[in-house]
RNA sequence: GGCCCCGUCAUCUAGUGGUCGAGGAUGCCAGCCUUUCAAGCUGGUCACGCCGGUUCGAAUCCGGUCGGGGCCGCCA
């Protein structure tokens, strides 16, 4: 028995979606987890479609979430091209020899005719599928039609009847008759394969076994099963694919089993609809942007359509890798809730330790311009300093830069709203006496400082908000931040007490001027 | 319109005839804690779409119905 074979074969059109990256998460674990080969095969067919940044961020992305490739672009590998656009010798033998075996036939509609056939269709009710008008053309009326300067696309010819049914490795048993399926395109105008074709061509060749894929495929199934018959049927000893694969320069098929279908329930938005580059942040990028951790992009995709028992959600990808399974694949459609994300991301972060997070914290630092480049010892000490007081409020990353990026400035820029909430009534008074106390008290470490502070507020008979807010907002120009005592001893004394004694200025004297 | 798929709390789901007066998590609400914001803790809110049938017994099986989605491209 071979080891299974999986792939993720995205279009290097627009960027990692989450759809996506489900998708290639799913074929990712299965393939870890079964000892398996994880093939990426880049389908740029499509040449108006595909650009080679839109490719390099595809791989990008991937490789933040951990998803590394045994088989692939950069990598290579024994069954390659991973390119698909440089598989085009292999497409064109399979096509004149499907042509040849009769199973093809070139058509000669326009793009335009056929659209104009379909709106008909549309508007009298019919089905929309091609017709099969050019089905059975004679050697004279293709000749004709070129002669007119037609250029022919290259159908597939589907039986008239009966059915086809296929074990699906999530919905079980599906059948679909015959008579749904029209002559598909495998070859386009110009010569270049479809994706019915070239996707099915090449899974075979590299001896793909298992196929997780969006369940939006499902109804290309029959298509490609048709294929793959028409391609491995070896009844006068070489199949049309080995052939093909020979003519090509290619390596043989490994020898491996038929590949296995599993569709996968589509994710959709908050309008229940598929979720689309028009529902928001459906971007890998823009979540890693936002401050998500890779192993919980994964861990959350992970529960998008799959669940492991009736408690556990929260996995590393380990134990991902060890307990998913196909098998356990929901069939209803999944709803991408960020709220869930954001929960299981911060849960994440608790976990960290104060080095890892640091880690992790500086390139959003560096990003917002709060840290330079290369941030020095000290500012890196400062981090370090703050990360146990900001960890428990933040749920991404990102969430950390505007709780400490005061403290990395040169000056505070005090919030409006803070100073029109906290720095008014008694505390000028407050501010006035908290810069000497400040200035005197040792140690100058949090428990000092909050001894010192209570001591003001007894002094004052005022309570611990009276006397904290207005030193938080002279201090970090907000009333929003880590504690105070904590926060304080991790600053030098002399730049709290300048501060505090600055924001004095900004207080609002009750009845100023009155 | 045709075909295909799906239908348990607002959301992700557990559940494969009795242990379900339906469990977990997110969200939401309340209380506790409290120097802000969070976090944490405790409690609460919320579901088997509907109608028949099979059965001693159904969320679980069958039929129908309603609802949602997907596909029907010289995109993938």
């Amino acid at each position: 028995m071979t080891a299974p074979r999986l792939r993720f074969p995205p279009a290097p059109s627009g960027w990692l979606h989450v759809g996506g990256a489900r998708t290639a998460l799913y074929n990712w674990l299965a393939a870890r987890g079964s000892g398996g080969a994880f093939v990426l095969r880049i389908e740029d067919t499509d040449a108006e479609r595909s650009d080679a940044e839109a490719m390099r961020g595809m791989l990008d992305s991937l490789r933040w979430l951990g998803l590394h490739w045994d088989e692939g672009p950069d990598v290579g590998g024994p069954h390659g091209p991973y390119l698909q656009s440089e598989r085009r010798p292999l497409h064109d033998a399979v096509v004149r020899r499907l042509l040849e075996a009769g199973r093809a036939y070139e058509a000669f509609e326009t793009a335009e005719e056929l659209e104009a056939d379909r709106q008909r269709a549309q508007e009298e009710g019919r089905p929309p599928g091609y017709s099969g008008a050019h089905r059975d053309l004679t050697e004279e009326q293709r000749a004709a039609y070129r002669a007119e300067g037609r250029e022919a696309v290259v159908r597939a010819r589907t039986p008239d009847e009966g059915s086809i049914a296929f074990e699906d490795v999530v919905r079980g048993t599906v059948e679909v008759g015959w008579d749904q399926v029209s002559d598909f395109v495998l070859a386009r105008a110009d010569g270049s394969p479809t994706y019915y074709l070239a996707n099915t061509v090449d899974d075979l060749a590299q001896g793909i076994t298992l196929i997780a894929r969006g369940e939006d495929l499902l109804n290309a199934t029959p298509r490609q099963l048709l294929l793959a018959d028409w391609l491995l049927d070896d009844t006068g000893g070489h199949s049309l694919l080995d052939e093909a694969l020979a003519e090509a320069g290619l390596a043989a098929r490994p020898d491996v089993a038929r590949p296995t279908y599993a569709h996968l329930p589509i994710i959709v938005g908050e309008d229940r609809k598929k979720l689309g580059k028009r529902h928001g942040s459906v971007a890998v990028d823009e979540f890693r942007e936002q401050g998500y951790l890779p192993e919980v992009m994964c861990n959350f995709l992970a529960l998008l359509g799959w669940s492991y028992d009736d408690r556990t959600e929260r996995f590393t990808v380990p134990e991902l890798v060890e307990r998913f399974s196909l098998e356990r694949v929901g069939r209803n459609p999944a709803l991408f809730d960020t709220d869930k994300l954001r929960a299981l991301n911060g849960d994440r972060i608790k976990e960290l330790d104060d080095a890892e997070l640091a880690d992790r914290l500086v390139p959003f630092l560096v990003g917002q311009g709060v840290l330079p480049d290369e941030p020095t010892d000290a500012q890196r000490a400062l981090l370090e300093g703050f990360v146990p007081l900001v960890r428990e409020r933040m749920q991404t990353l990102a969430e950390a830069v505007p709780l400490i990026a005061w403290a990395f400035a040169e000056d505070v820029a005090l919030d409006e709203r803070s100073v029109a909430k906290h720095l008014k009534g008694r505390a000028g008074e407050v501010l006035d006496r908290a810069a000497e106390v400040l200035a005197t008290v040792e140690p100058w470490d949090a428990e000092a400082l909050l001894a010192a502070l209570d001591g003001l507020g007894e002094e004052l008979g005022l309570g611990r908000g009276k006397v904290m807010q207005p030193v938080r907002v002279a201090v970090t120009g907000s009333h929003v931040s880590p504690p105070l005592p904590e926060t304080l001893a991790l600053l030098d004394r002399e730049v709290v007490v300048a501060r505090v004694r600055s924001a004095r200025a900004h207080v609002v004297e009750p009845d100023a001027g009155a």
